[in-house]
DNA sequence: GAGGTTATGGTCAAGTTGACCTTAATCAGA
DNA sequence: TCTGATTAAGGTCAACTTGACCATAACCTC
């Protein structure tokens, strides 16, 4: 699998794109955003969106512009990072295509619409992925898989938790968000005290919201900490 | 999106190198390993050690053999890591070159040689280039900052700081790495009740190590375990 | 043997955690 | 209007962890 691309100027260039994990809560699952590639190579395969960085864009920007374009949601309500590069030759079949990963996490995100080239864009349900490997092109199975632990890692020391939710929410919500993520339950009065207490987390809004049944669950936001302090430590206890 | 890349001339390919952040202790402070460039742009400054991927090596592979180039040590010896991917258009004023830069952590380092392209190599403090930006070519002040806040966090959650000592070391030594990188002392007797019931972090080897002066210190091996659990939590404290 | 020096171990109050219990506030239906 | 169901939210308590500090051990040199 020579590259076509390296004999065309001579020295070692690369394609660099950026592909998106971008992940949400629905239907208390955790998705992930996938397209159904129209074109070759993995034509038919379920990939992450991504494409090229264009020469005078930074790399957030490119990928900023691409959740943009898929998402049709503004992305400045969404939590934006930069995963990493995966460039293992060979991932490409067209040749060497060096691709920078981004993970966005979102609030329970509108279906995609088409795209502005039409292609499929659906919501995958993440575990599902992970358990049968092998279903997206490239290496895109991996950068999912890192994400994920990602995500969870961050979920202990950073208030990232608070992307998933929507502008106010309730501290069962943002509970289910630890739950979903985790994949464990946690309990409901012990994770009051911590979040309330943990330094910025969330802020009272001073407004409830009835439920459907029982008492009515007050309001927050998210508070001006970016880091949890003290971090919520997912001890390897109980189920 | 669209793969008419191989045609090829056309399309925004890159230059993509990888970049390194080498850590070390020397003399009770943290250094990192710079080489003076001998050519533009930048001739004269100094920078990180990097270079070219080839065609056919991963950018894991690319970095340790970069690594091995630069240090002359067996690379396994070294903790490597990648740290991201660094692309602001300009950042080389030769055209589109995207960075991987990884992070390197090491015991006490030999002085470099000079290399093979007899480029000066030495270590330069870390504290000394944060506090004064602009001494490094490209981004590679904005680098460095980054791999010292990467250190910094990973101290807490994972047991990388004995990838600054080595094989065998005892527990006022592995204070002394935390103490560097954080730039804050620790309580000898706290710390080592932490650091020994900490699960895997690091195993007794029964040995001792006789001091200039006072009793001799008990020897230690890095355990199995690469997250620390509990985490070792820098609480924003007294100085 | 005295005193200096470094390692190592112990103590204790204050704070945190997980498990569990109790109370509050709402709704639906009898 | 009362009852029970349901969800939120607050309280209790024993076990554990933490930071600050004190005490002891094991070496050295003089």
């Amino acid at each position: 699998m020579d590259d076509r691309l390296v004999g065309a100027v001579g020295v070692e260039l690369s394609l660099v794109t950026v592909d998106l994990a971008i992940f949400t809560i629905r239907g208390g699952e955790l998705v992930v955003l996938l397209v159904e590639r129209g074109t070759e190579p993995f034509a038919g395969k379920a990939a992450l969106p991504g494409g090229r960085v264009r020469a005078h864009e930074t790399l957030d920007a490119g990928a900023r512009r691409e959740l943009q374009e898929e998402t049709s949601v503004s992305p400045d309500r969404l939590h934006l990072e930069q995963l990493g590069a995966y460039g293992a030759p060979g991932r490409d079949p067209r040749g060497r295509v060096i691709t920078v990963a981004y993970l966005a996490l979102g609030p329970d995100l509108p279906v995609p619409r088409g795209g502005t080239d039409a292609v499929h864009a659906y919501w995958g349900r993440v575990e599902g992925l992970l358990e049968n490997p092998g279903n997206l092109a490239f290496d895109h199975d991996h950068i999912v898989a890192d994400a994920l632990e990602r995500v969870r890692g961050e979920f202990e020391y950073t208030t990232v938790a608070t992307a998933f939710c929507p502008e106010v929410f309730t501290l069962t919500e943002l509970r289910r968000v630890y739950e979903r993520v985790w994949g464990r339950s946690l309990d409901p009065s012990n994770f009051r005290r911590k979040a309330t207490k943990a330094d910025g987390f969330v802020e009272a809004t001073g407004q409830q919201r009835p439920q459907a049944a029982g008492r009515p669950a007050a309001l927050y936001r998210r508070g001006p900490a970016r880091l949890l302090s003290p971090p919520f430590l997912r001890t390897a206890d109980r189920q």
